[in-house]
DNA sequence: CTGGGGAGGGGGCCC
DNA sequence: CGGGCCCCCTCCCCA
């Protein structure tokens, strides 16, 4: 006995569910578009997904495989076992877009739909992207750039690389600073809930797998103690547990198009449909064929798990939560090489841990508003923003689209691109109504500011180089021009996992280690591991006992000099 | 319970 | 762009 519907109902309610965000646990983001989806749907649509799913709630695809718009579609697809493509869009184009996207996502199935439809149109590879991204060759490709971090199991997935770099990545800052393996952060597939803190905090909102890594294998100038430290923490092989883990990336591309901000669960206009038959004996001979699996990006977010709790009790103020966590992703501004795609904002920024921000009191608030469209000349706007999908938490109600900057909500991606527009350019510095550059009251003193462009206590000779701002003066205009930036209202540099905006790139980069849990930085002596060097060479003396800095008061050695200053604190101050 | 020290971690910033 | 340093926050331990 058999219901004969029984499979199409199914797949209908989950892909009502989809539309929903009803039960969804994982989140695939491409370029700025997220989806959310089910595990099992993935899982058991591709083994490309199914490998990634595994271990991760939130997934980042390769852009240069994908974009939002044949991702939709591809998703679309899993969930009804239809192909809808638009009208506009029917063309060979969209297939052999499709195509790409479905060979990169192992999607056998479809990607045989797709070869048919060309085939029958008479078309062949586009010019310019191949059809199919050449698995094989890619592979070769970027086995090379794996690094001995990255597991290699029998079903290796190789981190997509943007081996043809003739356009600019959006993420390229990124990659360049975290490379594939270096975003790899082991998933040691612990079981149990090891961790060694709190549990909550995964990036992405529906997940509860993202178990904390400590195998992490950083390649990052990784100390020789390596490998035996991250054997110690971990006692998984990487490898084993997750053969298919590979690259993290935080790639999000940002440059907006319109198809980023369409809804998975929006139709389509779809013109014509094709249907999947049962094709199930292609998939299965597709699904065995050894070519090399597909490019991988994907998010560790869970590995950051541990750490989000105490950032955002120290860090993030509450918008920053809402944005980073309640969305489950922010979906980055592009990566901040053109400053007048990210803005930042009061709110974004007060609260700051040390108070040292220098726009916190910036008397943005009515920056929002002014303007009214400057536009700022060049590239897109609205590149800070986070679509919402349907399911998210309705932290801004109705308003879907939201700006990262200021955090304000909009109801279509038009509005909120209009709005995106009345952050100009001018609101990269702190102005003030005579339109000369202030700094911060708190400060220095005014006199400071009407100070002449003179000799600073520097020296103008060996530092010729001098801040129109604050009068500091450096060796090279490089470090000036990098200096300048702390004074603009707008931070350049977005984290593209949590929205926080840096005034240099380093600091981003840095930062965002600390997302993945990437601690290149092993102790020898005790297997502990740090973000930085520094951190490192700090920690060493407390293996040997070395305490260089001395409280010239009352003699009292530290190991830490910020211990030092504390406890000169303690002297100085009168409780 | 409180204060002080030790230490981990993050951001700003200069070289 | 990485390294290094400074500053701050925080947690934990202990007296």
């Amino acid at each position: 006995m058999e219901l004969p519907n029984h499979a199409k109902q199914l797949l209908l309610q989950l892909n009502q569910q989809r539309a929903k965000g009803f039960l969804c646990d994982v989140i695939i983001v491409v370029e700025n578009a997220l989806f959310r989806a089910h595990k099992n749907i993935l899982a058991a649509s591709s083994i490309y997904f199914k490998s990634l799913v595994l271990h991760d709630n939130l997934i980042n695809l390769d852009t240069e495989m994908v974009n939002p718009s044949v991702f939709r579609q591809v998703l679309d697809f899993i969930y009804t076992g239809k192909l809808l493509s638009s009208s506009d869009q029917s063309s060979e184009r969209n297939f052999s877009a499709l195509l790409t996207a479905a060979s990169y996502l192992q999607l056998h199935d479809l990607a045989a739909l797709c070869r048919k439809k060309l085939k029958r149109s008479g078309g062949k590879a586009l010019p310019g992207k191949p059809s199919t991204p050449g698995p094989l060759s890619r592979l070769r490709l970027n086995n090379q750039r794996l690094s001995t971090s990255t597991p290699a199991g029998p079903k290796n997935h190789y981190p997509p690389t943007p081996s043809d770099a003739d356009q600019p990545q959006p993420d390229e800052g990124l990659r360049d600073k975290l490379s594939d393996d270096e975003m790899f952060v082991g998933s040691s597939g612990r079981n149990g809930n090891g961790g060694n803190g709190s549990s909550n905090g995964n990036l992405s909102s529906g997940g509860s797998a993202g178990e904390p890594d400590l195998g992490l294998d950083l390649s990052k100038k990784s100390p020789p103690s390596v490998g035996t430290a991250t054997d110690a923490l971990s006692p998984h092989s990487n490898s084993q547990e997750s053969p298919q883990s590979a690259s993290v990336s935080t790639t999000n591309s940002a440059s907006l198009d319109d198809s980023s901000t369409t809804l998975p669960g929006v139709d389509t206009c779809g013109s014509e449909t094709m249907e999947l038959n049962s094709s199930s004996k292609a998939s299965e001979e597709t699904q065995n064929q050894p070519d090399g699996p597909p490019p991988q990006k994907k998010s560790r977010q869970g590995a950051r798990k541990n750490e989000w709790p105490k950032k955002e009790a120290s860090g993030l103020k509450s918008e920053d939560h809402d944005r980073s966590l309640v969305n489950g992703v922010i979906v980055g501004p592009k990566d901040g090489r053109s400053s007048d795609q990210s803005f930042q904002c009061k709110d974004e920024d007060e609260g700051g841990e040390n108070g040292q921000d220098h726009t916190d009191e910036s008397g943005q608030s009515d920056g929002e508003s002014a303007g009214g469209g400057g536009g700022t000349g060049g590239g897109h706007h609205s590149a800070n923003y986070v679509y919402r999908q349907e399911g998210f938490e309705p932290a801004f109600g109705d308003n879907l689209y939201v700006c990262i900057p200021c955090g304000k909500g909009f109801p279509s991606s038009e509005q909120l691109n209009a709005h995106v527009e009345t952050h100009n350019e001018d609101e990269l510095y702190i102005k003030e109504e005579g339109g000369t550059f202030v700094k911060e009251e708190d400060e220095e003193e005014a006199e400071d500011l009407s100070a002449p462009v003179g000799p600073s206590s520097f020296g103008s000779e060996t530092r010729p180089f001098k801040c129109t701002v604050c009068s500091k003066s450096y060796k090279d205009p490089a470090t000036l021009r990098q200096h300048e930036k702390s004074h603009w209202l707008t931070r350049p540099f977005p984290c593209n996992i949590c929205g926080k905006m840096f005034t240099q790139r380093g600091t981003m980069t840095r930062h965002m280690r600390s997302h993945l849990g990437l601690k290149p930085f092993a102790c020898e002596e005790c297997g502990m591991r740090f973000t930085r060097q520094y951190r490192l060479t700090e920690h060493m003396r407390v293996h040997s006992g070395e305490k260089p800095y001395e409280c010239q008061l009352c003699g009292g050695k530290f190991t830490q000099q910020r211990n030092l200053i504390s406890h000169l604190r303690m002297h100085t101050s009168p409780t």
